[in-house]
RNA sequence: CGGGGCGUGGCUCAGCCUGGUAGAGCACCUGGUUCGGGACCAGGGGGUCGGAGGUUCAAAUCCUCUCGCCCCGACCA
């Protein structure tokens, strides 16, 4: 275990991101570039996070299944938007068993192409849909720059692709997965999340449109958390999927697809994060309480061991996920910083002034504040702070981003904003590429999102000042 | 791909300018004393100095080539 400090979040941010996924061993480096390896610590995390997802997506009728790795070349091309906004960074493989492929394979950017080429198989009729399927899996996207789970070569996630009978429908179910996104950034991650319409620049490569949900770092930039498209008849189209209406007539398949990455841990570093390290928020942690016993001499171990064994027998009892340190070479001060770094929401102090008084000390990872709470019932204390913990994550960050919000009128502002502390401008904007194109190169801030709750309101586009019936939100982006 | 920097035990780095046969801190192992916010003492293990070639009696050090990584700019979950 090596010795790892942090860099002050307010001395250099991204320092300070890969120190703190040094320190927790979240991830290394891996021996091919913009690869990474993700360490226990990491995906245990992501474990959490799939189990959130998947029983969300399960409670939503969708079912799982798996496509291959090998997308033949020409699939990809059946789509020209598809295929053109992918081309640049996918790898392709050329041979195989010693010889030169007939077909090149590409590695899967994404799977719609591949997805799409075995719907025409299995949808002959209205009877057959809607069809709702993800899949776990890796996708790989060559990229120039990398960043440990914010962008790497390979991640890891989910991609569901579902078919419907009409356009609405599918629109219903990009939204509807759109909403699972958001609960659970907002209730498992404790991150706020802005749902929106992505700008025709940013949309999916072969989607109708694009949604997002949108969160704030820690450093005020903007994330893209979860995406879904609705992708209308498009991929159908390009694949050749129809289908036999009720009254016999038949149409082509609305399609849908959306994706959630690893990327979130990345997300989750970010938002709550401090100098000592990552905070996990209680219901992604698999380790919720960690146990250090404190003793001097061997008997009055054995009184304090007997203690904690009666309570964490009752943490059993309630399902807390903890784990006891009683590593003997490590003194208590070192252990205290060791789950702090690693995140750990809530440590639980034992030693002979607690014993004497039947209680223990509880430390809170989130605000490092510490109280004392009776050994009896412990579980219950135990089980309420984690609730209170998920709940101020929540609130910080809310209130964090509610902080670094403008509604600004005067684009003049914006370098202001942007090259100070940073935040989510709300502004109007006319609706058209060139002027969110000039922003982009005049400020490097992208319109991250059309909110979806933003109210009809008019205004004058912020760069060209033509007529605008909504603010939109410019940020600088990860 | 353009600009800048760096490759020396697991990690961070010194040594290189001025060649003389590898060193520190942390980590690791053993024993002992410790233990309520990163303990201490003693002992110990571990490196073909990114790779190849060259100069030299002698190369981590000088020369040539090569590979890789990091940071900054053009694309993106």
């Amino acid at each position: 275990m090596a010795e790892v400090k942090i860099t002050k979040r307010s001395e250099d941010y991204s320092r300070w991101y890969t120190d703190v996924i040094a320190a927790a061993e979240l991830a290394d480096y891996a021996p091919v570039k913009g690869c990474m390896i993700i360490r226990p610590n990491g995906y245990a995390i992501w474990e959490k996070m799939q189990q959130a997802l998947d029983g969300m997506f399960k409670e939503t009728g969708h079912q799982n299944a798996y496509f291959p790795l090998f997308i033949p070349e020409s699939f990809l091309r059946k789509e020209a938007e598809h295929v053109e906004g992918f081309a640049p960074e996918v790898a392709v493989v050329t041979h195989g068993g010693g010889s030169k492929l007939e077909e090149p394979l590409v590695i899967r950017p994404t799977s719609e192409t591949i997805i799409w080429n075995s719907y025409r198989n299995w949808i002959q009729s209205y009877r057959d849909l809607p069809l709702l399927i993800n899949q776990w899996c890796n996708v790989v996207r060559w990229e120039m720059r990398t960043r440990l789970f914010l962008r790497t070569a390979e991640f890891l996630w989910q991609e569901g692709h579902t078919a419907h009978a009409t356009y609405e429908e599918a629109e219903e179910e990009t939204l509807r997965m759109l909403g699972v996104y958001r609960r659970f950034a907002e209730e498992f991650m404790a991150l706020p999340v802005i749902e929106g319409r992505k700008t025709e620049k940013e949309k999916f490569a072969g989607a109708d449109h694009t949604y997002s949900i949108e969160a704030m770092m820690g450093d005020a930039k903007a994330l893209q958390a979860g995406t879904s498209h609705h992708l209308a008849q498009n991929f159908a189209k390009a694949f050749d999927v129809t289908f036999q209406t009720e009254k016999g007539t038949r149409e082509y398949v609305y399609a849908t697809s959306w994706g959630l990455s690893t990327r979130m841990i990345g997300a989750l570093i970010m938002a709550h994060g401090d100098d000592n390290g990552i905070i996990i928020p209680p219901k992604l942690a698999t380790t919720q309480v960690v146990v250090v016993p404190i003793s001097r001499k061997p008997e009055e171990r054995q009184h304090v061991m007997r203690a904690v064994e009666k309570f964490t027998l009752a943490f059993k009892t309630v399902g807390i996920g903890f784990k006891v340190d009683d590593r003997e070479q490590y003194s208590p001060g070192f252990k205290f910083n060791d789950w702090e770094k690693r995140g750990v929401p809530l440590r639980i102090e034992v030693g002979p002034k607690d014993l004497d008084k039947n209680q223990v000390v509880l430390a809170r990872r989130d605000n490092r504040e510490k109280t004392s709470a009776s050994q009896d019932g412990l579980e219950r204390t135990v089980v309420d702070m984690l609730n209170a913990i998920q709940k101020s994550l929540y609130e910080r960050a809310l209130e964090f981003r509610e902080k670094h919000t403008y509604r600004v009128d005067d684009y003049g502002k914006f370098p202001e904003i942007l090259d100070g502390e940073g935040g989510f401008i709300w502004s109007h904007w006319c609706g058209s590429g060139e002027c969110e194109e000039r922003v982009k190169d005049e400020t490097k801030a992208t319109i991250r999102n059309i909110p979806r709750e933003s109210p009809a309101e008019e205004g004058k586009c912020i760069k060209c000042g033509s007529r605008s019936e909504r603010r939109v939100i410019f940020a600088r982006a990860y």
